[in-house]
DNA sequence: GTCAATCATGCAACTGGTTGCATAGCTGCA
DNA sequence: TGCAGCTATGCAACCAGTTGCATGATTGAC
């Protein structure tokens, strides 16, 4: 597993307390990634106890239980190490395929209204991801290293979504025609 | 979780043992989909107790264990009932990413020699996917409803694989092009 | 005849992810 | 004053997936 690293890589951006993570995590690297505010605060508690971060609490006099956490050298030794690893490949793993596979060995089940209500969700988000595109990373700036990679990540999630909604088309078109 | 209605339409294919499903798991549904033998053996003795399928000892007079499971009629409206149900959208959840990310925020790692492994393995499987597809589904040939909705299954995979590819190469571009 | 490989099933332990619930302070409003 | 909603943290239980190991039978090679 790796949110323990994907939660180093956002401290290591700005250090942060457990609920603020939460939140962050639904930008950036949550596009494609989303945790609970239980799984962070249960591996942030691990991270702590390996020595990789350290908390103190947040610089707000003591009227919350805030903590805030950073990053320790040995959580930034270790973040290295594990990017270098090789990383296991996701596989297509979608319920969708299996309900086609009984659609096909047990008769039409009206599967279009579900690939329609996806094929609008995934139009919804690439239309977000395409917005963030186009204020973030105009056409003709030069970028940082930084900036273009994170326009990579941001590519791959606007590949992604295009594939898909270009997919649903076609399924919908099999089923379509076949369903009659 | 679906794994349970992934065997039901398995089984309703074709009645089979724990170890056949294991095996057949890697041919199409498992080519997004893989599951070990502990998994299946524990979901089958789960969906005999629902009633879903039954066993029998296989007709070999005794000289093995194995056992037959095929699906009872609850299990066929079980697996309809399921196929109706919206099927929750998967997400891009790579921890590439999150190592991209690191990249760019810990310096150069030297990830192209990772993306240049997967890539090759996109490669092979997609590869291997078009071959199936030139062989069961040539073109010109008009198809039953269960074969154009298999091939549809097909052309996921190699939508899947051939984003991957190219992906890569993109990716491949960015690395080169900022790390010297 | 025996050794290795493969077929076939299963238990136990562990890890990661999800869900439901609990706690507690702060903020604003009616 | 009292209650609703948000910030912020955490426990406990459960479920799914993975790994390692065990068992025992059959098959083919030498």
């Amino acid at each position: 597993m790796s949110l323990a690293h994907a939660l180093l890589t956002s401290l290591q951006e700005k250090s942060s307390s457990g609920y603020d993570l939460a939140r962050r995590f639904d930008k950036s690297i949550g596009f494609f990634w989303r945790a609970t505010h239980q799984q962070i605060y249960r591996e942030l508690a691990r991270m702590e106890a390996a020595g990789w971060i350290s908390s103190e609490a947040a610089p707000d006099g003591g009227r919350t239980r805030k903590k805030l956490y950073k990053v320790c050298p040995a959580g930034r030794k270790e973040l290295k190490r594990w990017a270098r690893e090789p990383a296991p490949m996701v596989e297509l793993r979608d319920e969708l395929m299996v309900r086609l596979r009984a659609d096909a060995v047990v008769g039409p089940l009206g599967l279009d209204k579900e690939i329609e209500r996806r094929a609008a969700l995934h139009a919804e988000k690439l239309a977000a991801y395409e917005a963030i595109e186009a204020r973030d990373f105009p056409s003709g700036v030069t970028l940082s290293r930084e900036a273009r990679l994170q326009h990579l990540i941001l590519k791959t999630g606007i590949m992604y979504e295009a594939s898909w909604v270009a997919w649903s088309q076609e399924a919908l078109a099999v089923l379509r025609d076949t369903e009659g």
